[in-house]
DNA sequence: TGCTGTCTATGCGCGACGCATATAATTTCG
DNA sequence: CGAAATTATATGCGTCGCGCATAGACAGCA
């Protein structure tokens, strides 16, 4: 009967991230992905319409709604791209940026909340085994960008998650973490 | 700098989260809170709406319109309930059950495939200290069968979230995760 | 130049959601 | 006991997000 593990860390991992979702939705002009949107936006300004949309496992309609809804609410500004004019190069404006700070700040204070019953030697062994999991369960650039669509990359020094895809093949996420 | 616990925690949930349910989603007739409600009619047999309502955190007509779509696939069968006449008991089909055992199997494999990097040593530290942190999350009983909507209690002998709820205040969930 | 692939945008129908409400059964309390 | 408040289920209805199919603009290559 070893399926226990498997158990505890899936109604671990669903429990949490139901919470974490909820919080950064609460701070967010609607459910769903806007929230993650925002915060990708943090960390790759310029961002296409096209990455946005991988990122967030979403189809390009859906992509375009959602960026409209932003748009209209203000935390979302729709840019000319110089590259591509094709493209558009999506930025936060300082509602958005605001948005962004409630976002990850609710974030962090819910997982730190958790965390709580750890001592430091627990939760630097936990960061450890997290970090090992996290480093191997990545596939590729997009799949990174969606597992760290809510992270603080300001906060995640050495992300393993960028250094997993550097160290595998040398492609060239400037930051997905 | 020591937000970067956080960062990495909450990666790997968000991106373990998002693999089960894809996962489980792909066993159930649609996508969402389907799955789910299918699991935990497994652990709950004779369960009531209202009950999978608060479980699934939906509205009680989103909870019926579901239960109506189950029906209608032949995955859930609505019975009379005896002990209240208002009430309506929720049951698993043959063709439920065999969706549910699909459900639960993606999902362990699921799990089972991100922890293939640990050795024996790391994936008994990480289950113990992922058990510490389950059985302080959960908050109660509407809470328990949230976060263990998926789980497979059969596989869960000394459940860390009921022993948890059990040992608080002498509540009584029959069995939830 | 012309052809193919990519990025964005939109018309459209479908389906899920939730509010408000209706009905039935249970519980509470005078 | 019997009326009022509570609880469980069901449904009409409007709203909204989604995704398919398509259209238009541009890039890159022959």
């Amino acid at each position: 009967m070893e399926k226990k593990t498997e158990n505890v860390v899936g109604a671990l991992v669903l429990g949490l991230a139901d919470a974490v979702l909820d919080e950064a939705g609460n701070h967010a002009p609607e459910k769903g992905q806007a929230a993650a949107a925002i915060a990708l936006l943090r960390h790759e300004p310029g961002m296409t319409i096209e990455q946005l949309r991988r990122a967030l496992g979403m189809s390009h309609p859906g992509a375009v709604r959602l960026v409209d809804r932003l748009a209209v609410d203000g935390l979302v500004a729709r840019r000319p791209s110089v590259a591509d004019k094709r493209a558009v190069a999506l930025h936060l404006t300082e509602a958005g940026d605001e948005s962004c700070n409630a976002i990850l700040a609710s974030r962090y204070r819910r997982i730190a909340r958790a965390l709580e019953v750890f001592d430091p030697h627990e939760r630097e062994t936990f960061r450890l085994l997290a970090e090992k999991l996290l480093t191997a369960f990545v596939e590729d650039v997009d799949h990174a960008y969606s597992v760290c669509r809510l992270c603080d990359t300001s906060a995640c020094v050495d992300c393993p998650v960028t250094c997993s895809l550097l160290s595998r093949q040398g492609g060239a996420p400037t930051a997905a973490g």
